[in-house]
DNA sequence: CACAATATGAAAATGATTTTCATTTTCATA
DNA sequence: TATGAAAATGAAAATCATTTTCATATTGTG
């Protein structure tokens, strides 16, 4: 039941620079700016609009700074890829959940909070919590 | 070298307020409309300005939605009162501390990281860590 | 091709916040 | 308690990022 998504060349030219960005947060300013300088135009409207699209679709993080929004796309590789870190023994563990995904989504959303992605979740890992136990 | 604080019964009224919501976000037109109902008046211009001072100064967490800034007035009791968890045994143990109020001071000015005061801080207890201790 | 849904963009509107500036208040010192 | 310099106030105007409006253009499906 979701709208149709027409594909423009005003929104392929935004998510790409977006996407080529994945490490710094861009103003509407950034992206005019930028598209000019590949000589062509797209006007205020169309970005923030598709901003305001990316945004509601969880694809950005977002930072104000003096009244002004700066945007981030996260990038699929980084929605989906989180650290965990041992405690005990300092290993860190790569690992990609959808169901984390959810929940982050879910914090976003309901509770207006945003995590950054590259946060590091602390624990004990398998090893050391079996280690533990044996001293019990 | 700092300038001379004036007491005003502006910034009392407004201190006050903020002082008995610490447990809520309020925006410029909650303090105005709060002030209107005791039946005074303070320019929004004065508010404005005894809140970005009080920003300054980290006396305040900030929220923004559609634009517009929502301010909580961080209690002393709140400052410096932290939570650690042992993740082994569960107990919490409270503390205060200087120093660590510096660290989020210096996180929050120079790295413009929001910290919660209410969050916590995951670890092991003494007796906790001893105990692991002793199985090495 | 036609048509309906969707997207665009210029211009105007919005609205929270900041600036300006003339006036008032505070408080230390005489 | 009088004085004056520094600081604070507030009305009005200005700012400026963002949103709305609306007429036009584009997209993709049948």
């Amino acid at each position: 039941m979701d709208k149709t998504e027409y594909k423009t060349d005003q929104r392929e030219l935004i998510i790409e620079f977006l996407k080529n960005n994945t490490d710094k947060y861009l103003s509407v300013d950034d992206i005019e700016k930028h598209i000019f300088k590949l000589n062509k135009k797209i006007g205020l409207t169309t970005i923030y609009r598709f901003l305001n699209k990316l945004e509601k679709e969880n694809k950005l993080r977002i930072e104000i700074n003096n009244h002004t929004k700066y945007y981030q796309y996260i990038s699929d590789e980084c929605r989906n890829h989180f650290h965990l870190k041992c405690e005990d023994c300092g290993k860190i563990i790569h690992f990609e959940c959808e169901e984390f995904i959810k929940m982050i989504d879910h914090i976003e959303t309901e509770h207006k909070f945003s995590i950054d992605s590259k946060f590091v979740i602390y624990g004990l890992c398998l090893d050391c919590k079996n280690r533990k136990g044996e001293c019990r």
